[in-house]
DNA sequence: GGGAATATTCTAGAACC
DNA sequence: GGTTCTAGAATATTCCC
C-alpha cells in the first residue's frame, strides 16, 4: 500500500510521470541520481502537469504541498554563486523519495497542524501551566519504579487472594434445615456490600492464574427452631 | 519625495510601467478603474519584467515584497465560482496604490519586522524548552497508562481481599472438641502454603484502608472422635 | 450528514545576503 | 532592506464513519 498521497489524485502518476520521463521538464536528478526530482520549467509544468493530477495550476500551491510533506528545496551552487541560472530549474528532495524505491513512499508522511489558538493568546498563562504541569511530572518519581513496586503490590495481593479462596472453599459450610430441610446447600451469607466489577484487564507476561470470582454468600433465610448440622469439608 | 520603493530600483519605473502599458500583461485595472493592477501571464511577467527592476525573476519574490509592503490580493468571484480563471490573471490592491494618484505612494510602508526583545527571545527559549520536556515526559506516557491500569488491579483486589476477609470473618467457626476441649476457640486451617509477606509499600494518594492480614487458618490437631459443634456468627 | 483530515490559497516568518 | 525557502492561517474540499 502506498501512502505518498501528496494529493495526488491516482497515487503513483506522478511518480510514473517521473520515472517514465515522460516529460522533459519534469525529471530525476541525473547529478546525485534518482535522490531529487527537477522541475525545469515552472510555467509548462504548471500549466501542463500540475492540472492532471491536482485541483490547480499553480507551482506555488504545489510547493507548499511539498513543504507540507518534508520536501526540501534543493539550494546548488548557481543560486547563491556568481552564476545566473539561465534555467528554469527548480529542485527538490526528501529523504524517502527515491529513483526505483517506491517501498519507501510510505513514510513520507504530512505534518501535522501544530493548534495553537489559545497559546498565542495567553502565552503568559500557558507558560504558567507548563511549568507547573512540568513540576508536577518531575516530582513524580520514576515511573518505572513505580511501576515495579505496584506489580509487587499486584502479586502479593492475587496470591493473597488465592489463599482466602482456598480456605473459603475449605470451610464451604452446607447448612441442613430441619425446616422443609434442603440438606447439603451450601451456605450464603453476604457483608451486604456490592459485588466488585471484575476490572483486571492488565495483560502481562506474568505466570499468573486469573484472579477468581470471591465467594459471595448469602444471608440465610430466617427459620424458626433451626438445629444447624453442619458438616465440615477440610 | 516618492517612498514607493518597494525594491524598484529607480523608484518610479514599475509605476511609469503601470501607467504607460507598457507590457499588455502588466495593467491597471479596468475594473475599478485604477484601483488594482493586473499581472496577467505570470511566466513572461516574472521573466521579462521582474530583471529589470529587481534582483530576481521569480513571481513569488515579488509577491513577497508585494505582501510585505501591504499589498493585498483581489479575489475575484471565478476564482471561488464557476468559472474557470483561464487567463493566467493575478490582481493585487493598496489603498495607497492607485492610478493617477502618485501622492499617495508615501504612505506605502514597508512593514516594520517585530523585533523581539531579549525578554521575549529569553521566555520564547524557555518556552521551547518547556515544551521539549514535557514532549520527553509524554513519552512515558506508556508508563504512566501501565501504572493506571496497574493501579485500579491494586485497588480491585484489596476491595476483593477485603470483601472474603469479611466473609471469612462471618463465617469465624469454633469448634468446640469433646476432648481436651477448648471452647470456642477460632478454627484454624491451612493450605499449606506459604505466607506472603506484605509488601505493600506502595504510597499513594488513593483513599484505601491498608491491607488486613490474611486470615490464616491453621491445621486441627487431630483428635480421636470428636463430635463437632460449630457455631456460625452471622 | 457531520466532523476530521487534507488541499488550496494567501500571507508571514526566518535565514541569509 | 531584499531574496529565498518554509510555515502559518484561512478557507475549500474530501474522506470516512
Amino acid at each position: 500500500v502506498i501512502t505518498f498521497n501528496l494529493a495526488f489524485q491516482s497515487k503513483t502518476e506522478l511518480w510514473q510521470l517521473l520515472s517514465n520521463n515522460t516529460f522533459h521538464f519534469f525529471l530525476w536528478s541525473l547529478f546525485q541520481t534518482g535522490a531529487s526530482f527537477h522541475v525545469f520549467d515552472q510555467g509548462r509544468f504548471a500549466k501542463e502537469v500540475l492540472p492532471k493530477y491536482f485541483k490547480h495550476n499553480n507551482m506555488a500551491s504545489f510547493v507548499r504541498q511539498l513543504n507540507m510533506y518534508g520536501f526540501r528545496k534543493v539550494v546548488n551552487i548557481e543560486q547563491s554563486g556568481l552564476v545566473k541560472p539561465e534555467r528554469d530549474d527548480t529542485e527538490f528532495q526528501h529523504l524517502y523519495f527515491l529513483q526505483g524505491h517506491e517501498h519507501m513512499l510510505e513514510h513520507i508522511k504530512r505534518k501535522v497542524s501544530i493548534v495553537k489558538s489559545e497559546e498565542t493568546k495567553v502565552r503568559q498563562e500557558d507558560l504558567s501551566k507548563l511549568l507547573y504541569e512540568v513540576q508536577l511530572l518531575r516530582t513524580q518519581q520514576d515511573n518505572m519504579e513505580q511501576n515495579e513496586v505496584l506489580w509487587r503490590e499486584v502479586v502479593s495481593l492475587r496470591q493473597n487472594h488465592m489463599q482466602q479462596q482456598k480456605v473459603i472453599n475449605k470451610v464451604s459450610v452446607c447448612v441442613c434445615y430441619d425446616c422443609r430441610c434442603v440438606s447439603c446447600r451450601p451456605l450464603m451469607l453476604d457483608d451486604g456490600s456490592p459485588s466488585p466489577p471484575s476490572t483486571s484487564k492488565f495483560s502481562h507476561s506474568h505466570p499468573m492464574e486469573p484472579v477468581q470470582e470471591p465467594f459471595y454468600i448469602q444471608p440465610v433465610r430466617k427459620c424458626a427452631n433451626y438445629t444447624p448440622h453442619i458438616k465440615i469439608f477440610v
